[in-house]
DNA sequence: ATAGGGTTAG
């Protein structure tokens, strides 16, 4: 080592302070710097406090001198003055993103016995600042106190941005008011903290006694009016500005695209170039985002082009936002040469890519890339563990979150919203239960989005009471809650309660909107209340100005084919601006059946079905209509058609209890003594029916099912009417395999309406769509939202 | 030396 330094210095044996000034000046590489360090040791020139201080400052400025070393010769010194320390300090906070290092340093230093000077007290207070650290900040007020440096204006000015920063504007104020000298930048600190806050009186308050009012000033006053949608305001202000900086127009436009005006955000970027005002990349990611809200991945290419030729296009933060860009935009192979090719990614990078490749259904892909990644964050396990949901892989997003669970990461609220609707579809109630309980030990804060998805999940699994425990210990409530709520109750059948709860709705400042009227006029269909029904969905158009959607019309039209209003549902139908759906013509033709009226049920049946061949539910609507007269050969006829169209479904669904108690029917994966019960139902069922002298439509249907389709479910449904009618006996139990996308077919329907009648017993059926509520032979169904 | 603008998961 001492030969290696004595060869070093022998090329230039002697050193003074403009010597070190030039070989610094011409200092690009770590070597040269080792040179110079050991050269200075060695002659003994590294004693000398301002030769040192140059050294160090050097050292820290530089960005290919590892901090270590500036550490490493820190240490060396015998007597550092408080240049030095500050430097050390401000390398900590500036360059090394560890403000509580330079804190720490800030105690080593106390014990020299070095005086601080009043460039210290502005790196601390800074420090805390960036910590958003009070008492901390405190403390170091404290010191500024004693030491006398409270009346530097510059102490000051970091003092009140300081308390700014951690929300504490009283403190902010009294430091203000305190103050024998206010600069312009006092005043700016001042208001920028109000800007923190959102307190817009205030802020418009200092805005308005400011004796100058520069563009640092008006560009704050935009933000904030940004933040509070006060757009106009905002504008107006612009307008205003003398001389408009970047900032300005980059302010405005983030306005506009916080406010969802995004075409005219990018009006502005364009208008901004026109004007030849300078552009960065912190624009440019707004204007990146404003494309990305619009989709148009053409203008957001002109960004990027734009971005490219100014060369700035390597920063991770528009890169990220491209990826995004990209990826929302469907042109994933643009977002993943970008990711592919740069050269300073960060997590984010990483997250976005992930969702990029599960917004654009690449559920492998993300996957890989996720197994791939050396350091994940909390963002990256949602993003995945979201994503998954969304496809309707819940499995795999329960499975993801146990992993997650067993390394001990917390999840955010994001992973425990995705689970837990994982848990919804699954009507995996356990789990729901547990994870809930884990909220409540782990204190997470339960907000609305977290609750609500919760309280849904109640609903949905048939456990009211739960549900309602969630709402009520709900400190805040959205539309989205009180919609689970209200649809929810009218779900499990608890219509009056559902009614009772949007009167008290309307109490709130919560608006409802078209879901809140799903629930409502859901709960009025359940309860055949016509009257109510009707004024409800004239008080959603009428009042509530909402465009009634294809559900809403279904549902009236569901409520008057009921009650026997026929023709009037049929005119409403006719009066629907957009198509009706098969529900909605399903509603209308059910209610002929009932209503004996088969002139109307053939004409519209035979209409629907040659619309809409392929759909299994209007030839069984048509047939049944048949039946309900004895028809059976028309009723034959029909069947056939649908074996001929190939419409025959395989079924699948859970049933859940009034008691919340879930028994997965048809598929699932269930224990065979519950299946047995239901078949013992089945025979029940099945005797009862043959004494009312029921026709065994039930032979043609079995025939039906080909080969294929038997071995992939246990019981399809065909097997289960014929079951019903006692035609044929069970076959010996196979493993019960789950069936995804599960849809209830019309046979089902119909077993379980007659297990309704026969039992005058209440049943709730749930599959991935919508809730069947069963009652006295017939029944209704609400969707999901 | 202290004051003003942006992005990612749902």
């Amino acid at each position: 080592m001492l030969e290696h330094v004595r060869r070093l210095t022998a090329l230039t044996p002697t050193i003074n302070l403009s010597i070190l000034e030039t070989n610094l000046q011409r200092c690009q590489w770590v070597n040269q710097f080792k040179q110079i360090l050991s050269q200075m040791i060695l002659t003994g020139f590294i004693t000398d406090t301002y030769a040192a201080s140059r050294l160090i400052n050097f050292s820290t400025h530089s960005n290919f001198i590892p901090f270590y070393y500036s550490l490493k010769i820190f240490n060396h010194l015998h007597n550092p003055n408080t240049f030095i320390w500050n430097t050390v300090m401000r390398s900590h906070l500036e360059h090394h993103n560890s403000p509580h290092q330079a804190i720490n340093f800030y105690k080593l230093f106390l014990l020299q016995n070095t005086p601080p000077d009043h460039y210290t007290y502005p790196i601390l207070l800074r420090s805390c600042a960036a910590r958003v650290s009070e008492p901390e900040g405190q403390q170091i007020h404290d010191h500024v106190v004693k030491s006398g440096f409270d009346s530097d204006v510059y102490v000051r000015n970091t003092l009140i941005n300081l308390y700014a920063v951690c929300g504490n504007m009283v403190s902010a104020r009294k430091v203000f008011k305190e103050s024998l000298v206010l600069d312009m930048v006092s005043w700016n600190t001042l208001l920028a903290g109000y800007v923190n806050v959102g307190d817009v009186g205030e802020a418009e308050f200092v805005y308005d006694r400011m004796p100058v009012r520069n563009t640092i000033a008006s560009n704050s006053m935009i933000v904030l009016f940004g933040r509070k949608g006060c757009v106009v305001k905002a504008r107006r202000l612009f307008d205003l500005i003398e001389g408009k900086d970047m900032v300005s127009w980059s302010a405005l436009i983030s306005c506009y695209e916080q406010n969802g005006m995004c075409e005219e955000a990018l009006v502005l970027f364009v208008n901004m170039n026109v004007c030849g005002v300078m552009v960065d990349e912190v624009v440019m990611v707004t204007a990146i985002s404003a494309c990305t809200s619009l989709s148009v991945v053409l203008m957001g290419r002109s960004v990027h082009g734009l971005a490219a030729k100014v060369g700035i296009q390597d920063y991770v933060s528009l890169q990220n936002a491209l990826i995004h860009l990209y990826s929302s935009c469907g042109e994933i192979l643009d977002a993943q040469k970008l990711f592919n090719g740069g050269v300073l990614l960060d997590l984010v990078s990483w997250n976005s890519m992930i969702s990029g490749y599960l917004m654009c259904g690449l559920i492998e892909d993300a996957k890989t890339l996720f197994d791939s990644m050396v350091e994940k964050d909390v963002v990256s396990w949602s993003a995945m563990i979201s994503g998954y949901a969304q496809h309707g892989c819940f499995t795999e997003a329960v499975t993801l979150f146990q992993e997650m669970q067993l390394l001990g990461i917390r999840p955010d609220e994001t992973a425990l919203v995705s689970v837990i609707s994982a848990c919804t579809h699954m009507a995996a109630l356990d789990l729901g239960k547990w994870i809930h309980a884990y909220i409540s030990k782990n204190k997470f804060q339960v907000n609305v989005i977290l609750g609500t998805t919760l309280l849904d999940m109640y609903m949905k699994c048939g456990c009211v009471e739960n549900a309602l425990e969630v709402f009520y210990a709900m400190e805040e409530k959205g539309v989205s809650t009180w919609n689970a709520l209200i649809l929810g109750l009218a779900m499990n059948g608890l219509v009056e309660k559902s009614l009772n709860m949007f009167e008290k709705m309307k109490n709130t400042t919560t608006l409802p909107n078209e879901i809140t009227f799903m629930g409502v006029l859901g709960a009025c269909r359940h309860m055949g209340l016509v009257d109510e029904g009707r004024r409800y969905f004239s008080s959603m158009t009428q009042e509530h100005k909402i465009e009634p959607n294809v559900k809403h019309y279904g549902c009236v039209v569901d409520l008057l084919g009921r009650a026997g209003l026929l023709k009037e549902a049929e005119e409403l139908i006719e009066s629907m601006p957009m198509a009706p759906d098969v529900a909605t013509w399903g509603a209308l033709l059910g209610a002929c059946r009932k209503h004996l009226n088969n002139e109307m049920g053939e004409r519209l049946g035979r209409k629907l079905i040659q619309l809409q061949p392929d759909h299994d539910g209007f030839h069984v609507l048509l047939s049944n209509i048949y039946a309900s007269k004895g028809n059976w050969s028309n009723v034959l006829e029909i069947r056939g058609n649908m074996a001929h169209h190939g419409v025959v479904k395989i079924p699948g669904c859970s049933v859940i209890e009034a008691n919340g108690t879930v028994h997965e029917f048809l598929a699932g994966d269930k224990t065979h003594s519950q299946i047995k019960d239901i078949e013992l139902m089945l025979n029940v069922v099945a005797a009862k029916l043959k004494i009312e002298g029921y026709a065994p439509i039930t032979n043609e249907v079995s025939l039906d099912i080909d080969e294929e389709e038997k071995e992939t479910a246990l019981f399809s449904h065909s097997e289960k009417l014929a079951v019903a009618f006692g035609l044929i006996t069970i076959p010996p139990p196979a493993p019960i395999r789950i069936i995804k996308n599960l849809r209830i077919c019309n046979d089902c329907h119909t077993v379980v309406k007659l297990i309704s009648k026969a039992f005058d017993r209440e049943i709730v059926i749930r599959d991935r769509h919508r809730f069947h509520h069963f009652k006295h032979g017939s029944c209704s169904c609400l969707d999901f939202w």
